[in-house]
DNA sequence: CAATCAACATACTAGTTAGTATGTTTTGGT
DNA sequence: ACCAAAACATACTAACTAGTATGTTGATTG
């Protein structure tokens, strides 16, 4: 049983990483089975189709590590401004888990299979919603708290990060170098201290 | 003569549009000479590969419109805050060329085929760095103009301002409504507004 | 008016794709 | 130790993929 869900857990991890970085339809079920050592009948056991493995990949992998990465810490954090600014620079120089080149999952995955694949685009929806929304009520808790401009609309706000952040990992993966990472830390930082 | 460069412009004008909606990987050549009403032979009299009709696409359908459209209205403007903003809006409300549930052309090209194929890189480099440089150019001839602040940094500005934009057209495609455009609009007004 | 070549048309191929049919092995419960 | 079901393995298929080989037109040009 332990072994199953591993084999399971394997298929999906691999996956992750190559759909992540080629996309998932240039991601063929035979390069995923060559890479995992895992047999065709293993994977069709665990999983019906490649787009029912594609949608597991999202709850299974995806939605956990974005839970954990960037919304809890808007939850909890004090300081909501400062928190949008830290996490962040952590998603574009730190985590060890975004690679430059290869842009954001979400937003790949996104741009990918939306709008022709309707199970990815709800479960894509689901995930983007919830990060929008951690956001909204970050900076509404701010609101209260007096740390950020009464005439801040926190909605506005929170599409205007998400929307920088999705399109400066675009140009990361075009200019492949981290240099307009730093440009962009920097107007993020102007904009974030205009609404205080 | 003109018939054969018409069809050769008939393939790349359908081709784009496929491309556009479905993705470059997921358009199918078969699929391009079935709707175009072009055979394989014509086909491969005009493009040698499917690659070569790609970059041929972005340099000449995207590029073309993307000078008209992105780049000219930012040379000749006096003034280039509230152009920046009214071709943000024409571009995500009004532009006919573009469809709000499948993105930005570039964009979506940008993501799909950065960084595994070095031509395309490096065609929508091209592409990327031009609007980019004119954003940028017209934010110094707004300095210089005394119409924003002088601590202004044009770079960072353009790369917030193509970031978002690029975002929230991955948005639109999620959500599938035009609504977030507008949360997206009145922040950017805001956003700009700071910048005087 | 014939020859030439650009511009197409048709039929094919070799490789890849997701998915299946039909097995065999392993595992946990009795 | 045995048996059923879970977990995997192998060999296949039908459809699709980009690309090619080999034609046929039809317009120019000497």
């Amino acid at each position: 049983m332990a072994k199953a869900s591993n084999t399971r857990q394997t298929i999906l991890k691999k996956s992750f990483e190559l759909i992540y970085q080629k996309g998932y339809q240039a991601t063929s079920i035979d390069e995923i089975i060559a890479t995992t050592q895992v047999t065709k009948g293993a994977f069709y056991y665990h999983f019906k189709t490649k787009d029912a493995m594609g949608i597991a990949i999202i709850n299974e992998i995806v939605k956990p590590i974005m839970e954990r990465t960037y919304i809890t810490p808007l939850q909890t954090t004090l300081d909501p401004l400062a928190e949008i600014y830290t996490m962040t620079q952590s998603l574009l120089l730190e985590n060890s888990f975004l690679k430059l080149e290869y842009g954001c999952p979400a937003g790949n995955l996104a741009q990918e299979m939306t709008p022709w694949n309707v199970e990815f685009s709800k479960a894509l929806h689901q995930l983007i919603t919830s990060w929008q929304t951690a956001i909204e009520e970050s900076l509404l808790k701010a609101l209260e708290n007096g740390q950020i401009r009464k005439s801040v609309n926190a909605k506005q706000v929170a599409y205007f990060v998400i929307s920088s952040y999705w399109g400066i990992r675009n140009f990361g993966k075009v200019y492949n170098s981290t240099h307009c990472y730093d440009d962009y830390l920097l107007e993020l930082k102007s904009y974030l201290d205009t609404l205080k």
